[in-house]
DNA sequence: TAGAGTTTGTGAAAAATAGAACGAATATTA
DNA sequence: TAATATTCGTTCTATTTTTCACAAACTCTA
């Protein structure tokens, strides 16, 4: 379930898991808030007040990277933002593509929370004749069979899989096929990709069906 | 980031987390198309193959709730799906609690998804005095200042939180001092919550920002 | 019924992840 | 300047999770 296999080098260590990374980006979004309410220089431990990371796990997925912080100081705010800001590689504007519009499709196109991260849904796509050439918000729904090509021709590296589970690995296929290097997988199964190659699963009924588990048994 | 802390009670063994309890979500699933597909008997090195789940993390998944296959023969599809709905309590109807009528809110109300897994959002609270009284779909959006009040006449016990980050903890508070034991969290913000409750995080941005980070570094 | 071939369930080992402890670096105060 | 208080970065330790390995249970065939 896990995701073990995104082992990457980074620059000091032999390797970073997936699950820092992620950190690194929730790191990030708290530092946008701290910067905007004027705070210069933060602590470890004040920074992972309200995180559930400890301040510990904050100073050693930084140092996977290098040593930001000044000892008897802590962190400056704004070059540390910047920094990860690089190391995430979020300081450019990324093209998505959407791959099903159906209804968690839907939900995500109409979701604008990805532009605050500088992510733009640019494209969607669907094999339903009844969808294709209808509106999703801005966008016009294509024909997946024009998948490749237009990935291709607007060099988009990044996709979302909103499919149902049988249509996933062949819509995984075809992007790959056209450059796709990151896909945000929504079906519950697994995809097969080549090398260097990422996918990040959300399966919202694994979540769904746990949180009923849990709901269930306590008083 | 994990969530270490839910942990508890199985029937064998001492506890089990709530990775444990997703898999379990994404085995029933499989096991339904199975009983789609006729098949009757299943091997767990057959019904993993297509999951990201190894064959022996399946049989120890399951044996936290007990011996459910027949050595030499598999497990019968029929019956393991019922014993996991059981487990998982998703047999019976429940109702949910969304907070946050914005966009994300607006567009998970809409998500006909929920229905699949039993799941009914009942009611709808936000803090904007422009939109409170509205309608949301059926639903009459509500002042979140009766968010205990409802909450507790209906007995909910699952929420989804789709509030800005700001508003997040304080929610996720008045939920859980009315009752409810599940919360779908889609703020980024890791919830701070009393023992009992289990918290699902669902971050897109996260996964994204993750996704991109893996995806600028591969050619 | 005997023997070969599967497949389960689980204790033990390995790997991954998180947490504690502490020296070293910096700031502050007297 | 010296003493004290912070806070980082890292090593060492503990915990959790996954994988390995194998006995026991079962089927099937002759």
């Amino acid at each position: 379930m896990k995701n073990r296999t995104n082992i990457i080098l980074c620059s000091k260590k032999a390797k970073c898991s997936s699950e820092i990374i992620k950190r690194l980006s929730l790191y990030l979004r708290n530092l946008k808030r701290l910067e905007k309410e004027g705070v210069e220089t933060i602590s470890s431990d004040k920074i992972t007040q309200f995180l559930n990371a400890s301040s510990v796990q904050f100073r050693k997925d930084l140092s996977y990277f290098g040593g930001f912080g000044k000892p008897g100081v802590g962190y400056k705010v704004k070059s540390l933002l910047k920094e990860l800001e690089n190391i995430l590689g979020v300081n450019q504007e990324w093209d998505i593509a959407l791959v099903g519009a159906g209804r968690l499709g839907g939900a995500l196109s109409r979701f604008e929370g990805f532009s605050r991260f500088n992510l733009r849904i640019v494209c969607v796509f669907d094999n339903d004749k009844k969808v294709i050439g209808k509106k999703r918000g801005q966008l016009l729904i294509q024909d997946v069979k024009d998948l490749v090509k237009t990935v291709e021709r607007k060099k988009i590296r990044i996709a979302i899989i909103a499919t149902p589970m049988e249509a996933a690995q062949s819509v995984c296929h075809e992007l790959t096929k056209a450059g796709v290097k990151g896909i945000l997988n929504f079906s519950p199964l697994v995809l097969k990709v080549p090398n260097g190659v990422c996918v990040s699963n959300v399966d919202m009924a694994c979540e769904l069906e746990s949180l009923i588990y849990f709901a269930k048994r306590k008083r």
